[in-house]
DNA sequence: TCCAGTGATGTCATCGTGTGACATCACGGA
DNA sequence: TCCGTGATGTCACACGATGACATCACTGGA
């Protein structure tokens, strides 16, 4: 007989999904999800940073993804086309996870305190890029500028595939990519 | 002899600011920030909604000016000028700011829960924005993505105005706003 | 076979944030 | 003169978050 059933993480993030859709997250208490995990409030501390942390557990490795992406792009790539390069390796991560995409964001949206941590990821990413794209020898202000427009568009493209009909993420990233010239002709 | 001091939020405006600068954003309690103000903890969030508040007190006054810009725009403006009209409008607020802009950013900077915060105030000037844009005929998607980009530029010049020496924010806007048309080519 | 070390978890105490309910009392108008 | 108003104080409390210490199945070596 174990002591422990494995995997304690992931059944807290389980656990909080499922409790924040059904009471809020703020009608939500650490111990409750902790309950329903079958593990004490200490040790949900213990996984997670804080009771925000819980919804963002993969946004690390999506970064890195991201920023590899970056690096990886044809030498002879500006600095648009290699964060453009760096956005799109995102479409295939969410390949067929739009329904548990579009459930997570609407728990984001609803919350003020999960956005404000979704933009504190995002700008995490920005400065992956601006670091990325520093080491393809862009300049760093330049470098900067052109990682808070990827972010941008990777932003505005995401919140349109999870609200629209369309299946395909990577298709959106490359329509709001040209709105993005379009705009600024 | 009056029964209490005036200005009550303004001297909570700057306890904070001076003890967060002194002991950091962590190392200070509300109690603290409020003993240095005259009141108790319980007043301070009569005037604040939480602890981070505090240090964003003429935010909306400011989304508001910003947005009015928008709208004031000339009615031959497209989008990306309209909003890069309601960007510049921010130049002239802070004009011979920039020491103090310069020591809050640096505060906001060096803790994740401000900067989070800044963010969302952000998020909701994007979200005025495209509103504006909105009611300037600009249909839905295309205004939301000209309003984020708007505001990425936004952060972006104000971020280099506070790091540089420059000591004109209207400056940096118009060659930020030069630098995405650049970059976008 | 036993035993010491490890690591994930539990327990307990404590501090700080944030909120609701109620009391206080100078001030201004009727 | 008196009453209502509004900003503040006081008190109690729930919840988030953290440090210190205890527990105990599991593992590897003697």
């Amino acid at each position: 007989m174990v002591r422990w059933e494995p995997d304690a993480a992931g059944r807290l993030r389980e656990a909080a999904m499922a409790l924040y859709a059904e009471q809020g997250y703020d009608g939500t208490t650490v111990a409750e999800i902790a309950d329903r995990a079958g593990v004490t409030a200490r040790t949900f501390f213990r996984h997670f940073a804080d009771k925000r942390e819980v919804l963002f557990a993969g946004s690390s490795e999506l970064e890195e993804l991201m920023v590899a992406a970056v690096a990886a792009a044809p030498a002879s790539a500006g600095a648009m086309d290699a964060v453009a390069a760096g956005v799109l390796a995102a479409g295939e991560v969410f390949e067929g996870r739009r329904d548990h995409s579009r459930r997570r964001q609407a728990l984001i949206v609803a919350t003020p305190e999960l956005r404000e941590r979704e933009f504190i990821k995002l700008a995490a990413l920005a400065t992956a890029f601006t670091a990325a794209l520093q080491a393809r020898g862009i300049p760093a202000p330049r470098a900067a500028l052109a990682a808070e427009l990827g972010v941008t568009i990777f932003r505005v493209a995401f919140e349109r595939w999870v609200d629209g009909s369309e299946g395909d993420l990577e298709k959106v990233l490359r329509s709001t990519l040209a709105e993005l010239a379009d705009l600024t002709a």
